[in-house]
DNA sequence: AAGAAAATTTTACAAATGTTAAATAATGAG
DNA sequence: CTCATTATTTAACATTTGTAAAATTTTCTT
């Protein structure tokens, strides 16, 4: 998925404000296995992927849970610290190997004050984000861990090849032996 | 909670900008039980609690879920209808008699693309409300409902003596009887 | 203040989920 | 291809949470 296409998909912007914002951005590449953001660190970045898949997920006292997964267009980075200048929740992964564009934040800061159409991408961006986020929340609080691993199925169709169940497990609340349970059930 | 005051704690704004902001913001009463957002229906203000306290609930197919409490300074919107103009989750129900700051989405909407410092105040707007859900979503993943009711209890403490439990119980993930439980083990 | 209604807690039991460990299946190295 | 390693499923049992109903407490009305 190009740059192009994925600044349009946050929000259509004009050729002159959209050509200053690729500026801004470089391509880069990681192996499968790479940290790319780490959890209780102030993040100077943010990526969109142009190819791959990652998954972010957190360290409590037992274990660690998985808490999302990023594909192809998706932006990779920690709020906290885009927002709040603050340490974030996420320790992000790479499940293969893949490419992001990157952009600094503080440069990215700067534009939003100088470019109206450029603050209004940002506002849009923070606007989507929102939107998945919540969506995210309704999932959580209104369907049962079953209803979700569809949804999960549905909107990541390769991932459960490539993830550990442990990890989706976790990712669904519940124990990766009620999510075998779980797909026993369906067949 | 004055308008002033709410206006900048969502990003210091200019007076200039301010003034023209605030002339757009009109300032609304209704009684305890008033239904404020309608779920299913896409709606046309947003609001900001002067005085008050309110919940966003959902009808299920078996009963009512309650995912969210507002208080002074919070706002009181649909994302879905702000952001994509499409129907939302939420009822806001008000909880007490309560006074608010109404903006009209289409008015706003135009002066994001009129003004810089208002098109990122919108900006910071919309960071703000997704730096909350994700504290909402992050809460719900990794803490127990025991723990996020001693949460509540803290961000709002005088809820409990203003809401049904079934309320808080549905708001924690749990049956009224669970949460009875807690309380219990709690003395 | 008394009685009725509503809200909350408690009880007893059922159902679902977690825990631990063993069994099976899948993956990868040589 | 075979063996060793890792991942997943299954089984047995313990614990937690839910369900339904009764008991108690609180709130509201008169």
């Amino acid at each position: 998925m190009d740059i192009d296409e994925i600044l349009d998909s946050v929000s259509l912007i004009h050729e002159d404000p959209k050509a200053i914002l690729k500026s801004y951005t470089k391509e880069v590449n990681f192996p499968k296995g790479h940290l790319l953001l780490h959890a209780q660190k102030c993040e100077k970045s943010i990526y969109f992927i142009k190819k791959g898949i990652v998954r972010a997920y957190s360290n409590t006292a037992e274990n660690e849970v998985t808490f999302w997964f990023g594909k192809e267009g998706d932006a990779v980075i920690s709020m906290k610290s885009y927002i709040a200048n603050q340490p974030g929740y996420e320790n992000i992964e790479l499940l293969e190997n893949s490419c992001f564009y990157e952009m600094n934040n503080t440069e990215l800061q700067k534009l939003y004050n100088e470019h109206i159409e450029i603050a209004n991408w940002g506002r849009k961006f923070a606007e989507n984000e929102l939107l998945k986020t919540e969506e995210r929340l309704i999932s959580r609080q209104f369907r049962t861990a079953s209803e979700r691993y569809d949804e999960l199925l549905k909107n990541h169709p390769h991932l459960v090849q490539r993830v550990q169940l442990s990890h989706i497990a976790s990712y669904l609340g519940i124990t990766q032996v009620s999510l075998s349970r779980i797909r026993a059930a369906k067949n």
